[in-house]
DNA sequence: TTGTATGCGTTATCAC
DNA sequence: GTGATAACGCATACAA
């Protein structure tokens, strides 16, 4: 069964396939009972368009591009959300694309590019870490939306792409000062892979600061690295890297997990082991996922304002497109949320001894 | 900055398109030299072929689409994370596409088939309803993979399509069996919405015959169905279906939320009423996805064999691609997991009266 | 208002 | 081995 094209359309109806063409994109030059009659046609035959014959023809095509590194990431699900609505009310289309954490997402953006005709794209997740002559591929406007970025220090020279994030280095550091103003010394950090240089790292770098702010030492054994065996920031990754600790006998009053996930996963080694949340230990998270909302106990976190992420990111995006705005970069203040599952470091919460398990 | 084509580097070569073409798609007609100094070309002009030009052309693809509904769904991630890579090491390349909630699944695929010349396609998610004439229009093999299907019943009709499930209705079934062995007779059930004839219909109609069989009256007041305004099966819901159960002083010492998400929310609820899990009320979820297991404390569910699923929807389809196999609907048994959240509906767990909140 | 012809960038079919 | 050239299915400039 050869699938239908515009031609058989035309031939059916007895008319050109300019005419067919018409009546699909609503042209205004068409005769509205001709038009009615080739959709009735189009209908009966089920005809449907060929995508790619289109997108190869159009010169211009509206249509902006989400490329998402971690899709199963639940933190996106809302901000895939915001962002959908506000490229339809744009009138643009909105396509999502998937990107391996093995692939090369410029290299996905600039085959999509061509293979759509793109008039944006917003990267969404992972970590930037290219030159400045690849990204001088991507030849429509983009937005990096809370992807870490490695940020060299060195060079002043102004940055040329617009993104939007929070600080990952300051809302770490905000949470460890939280911790240390609560009386905690022996603070456990579980943090991602040892070789991480991107979010994971500055959220470590936080946590170093804090520290040393509070003129408490920094220990190696305090820092927990993710098994890499393990898709990082789990709940089962914060399991067996809590597991790890409490076998090394670690003694600790607090632990900061530098997600939610990692941070509930983590909660429940601890449970398993008798210790008691917060009495015993205080945990505190990061991201401000609805889990750490609901569960028992409610987490201290990091709440990054995902929804206004979303709208500034279109915000940028659109400056680019339509106006050709410069590039603009926006830092994004989180909130420390303070739950359930952390409390001061007194009599109750004293480091206590570790037990056997 | 026009974008490169193929023709472009045909003539910076000095040969024909055709040259280029054996030289990016691999053929063996083709001169070693001249090959490699084609690909040097390509590569020092980041010359990017146009897929929409590609699929347009090109006959057969080996490329495989899953479409997937409600993408948010953590049940998923690992169901894609194998399909991809059995799709990948069979040589086919591999498609994740999104479909709104709204979108029409079926509309979507024939579009992409047309598009990508796509040699199969798998359905993830979401609900089928769809006409016999309606799933003609797809001329590519399919699975549906953990869609709920509306079973008219009557017909005795082989059914036109391969599917890959669990038997929601027999699941829910076991689970309500199990609460009702414990002694619990005040159970509570989390629904869907009240509209669902879906998935949330089945786990329903299989909570009712396991109250039958034990000889307990169904009470309509004990079946809380979602707020239509909130995301379905999520924690906020659960949340919010609870709340209500106990502003209305039902009264009742197990809760069955079908769905993990939605118990977790119904917890939070619980406890926030005072009520113990599982000492005052037992909660149980369906899914098993990995926050049953760390929640605390750990939840009672219905497991999915969610790997198995994957790898037999490939396998289905492949046997349609390959073999030209006829339709085949597996049903897997999926595993009633017991965690710490249930228990016996003894003395400690009798029926309280419900309080003041 | 409508039809015809051209080309989008690629692959496939030929000849050479 | 290699190079013209004809499709692929559609949108559009232009002629009618």
């Amino acid at each position: 069964m050869e699938p239908i094209t515009i031609k058989d359309v035309a031939k059916i109806c007895g008319v050109g396939v300019s005419t067919v063409s018409r009546a699909i994109n609503n042209h205004p030059d068409i005769n509205q009972e001709t038009k009615d009659r080739i959709i009735q046609v189009i209908k009966e035959n089920h005809y449907v368009p060929n995508n790619s014959a289109r997108n190869l023809k159009r010169s211009e095509a509206r249509t902006i591009a989400v490329l998402i590194k971690g899709i199963s990431n639940p933190f996106f699900a809302r901000m895939i959300q915001i962002l959908e609505e506000e490229i339809q009310k744009k009138k643009y289309s909105f396509v999502l694309h998937r990107v391996d954490e093995k692939e090369d997402e410029v290299d996905v953006a600039v085959e999509l590019i061509k293979e759509k005709r793109l008039k944006g794209i917003i990267f969404l997740g992972g970590f930037f870490t290219h030159s400045r002559e690849k990204l001088q591929q991507l030849t429509v406007p983009y937005v990096l939306s809370t992807v870490g970025i490695l940020n060299t220090g060195e060079e002043k020279e102004p940055l040329d792409y617009s993104s939007v994030s929070v600080d990952d280095f300051e809302e770490s550091y905000k949470m460890v000062d939280y911790l240390c103003s609560l009386g905690h010394k022996d603070i456990l950090i579980l943090a991602s892979c040892e070789d991480d240089e991107s979010i994971g790292a500055l959220r470590l770098a936080g946590y170093q600061k804090a520290l040393k702010d509070h003129h408490i030492p920094f220990r190696q054994d305090h820092c927990i690295y993710m098994d890499e065996s393990i898709q990082t920031y789990s709940m089962e990754n914060g399991y067996a890297c809590m597991k790890r600790a409490l076998v090394e006998k670690l003694s600790f009053t607090a632990v900061y997990a530098v997600s939610d996930s990692t941070a509930i996963g983590a909660c429940r080694a601890l449970i398993e082991a008798g210790r008691r949340i917060p009495q015993d230990v205080s945990v505190a998270g990061f991201d401000g996922l609805d889990i750490a909302r609901f569960y028992h106990p409610s987490l201290t976190t990091i709440r990054q304002p995902v929804e206004k992420m979303a709208y500034a990111t279109i915000r940028l995006l659109f400056n680019e497109i339509k106006k050709g705005s410069g590039h603009q970069q926006l830092v994004f203040p989180a909130e420390l949320v303070i739950g359930e599952s952390t409390r001061a470091c007194g009599p109750e919460g004293a480091s206590i001894a570790p037990r056997a398990i």
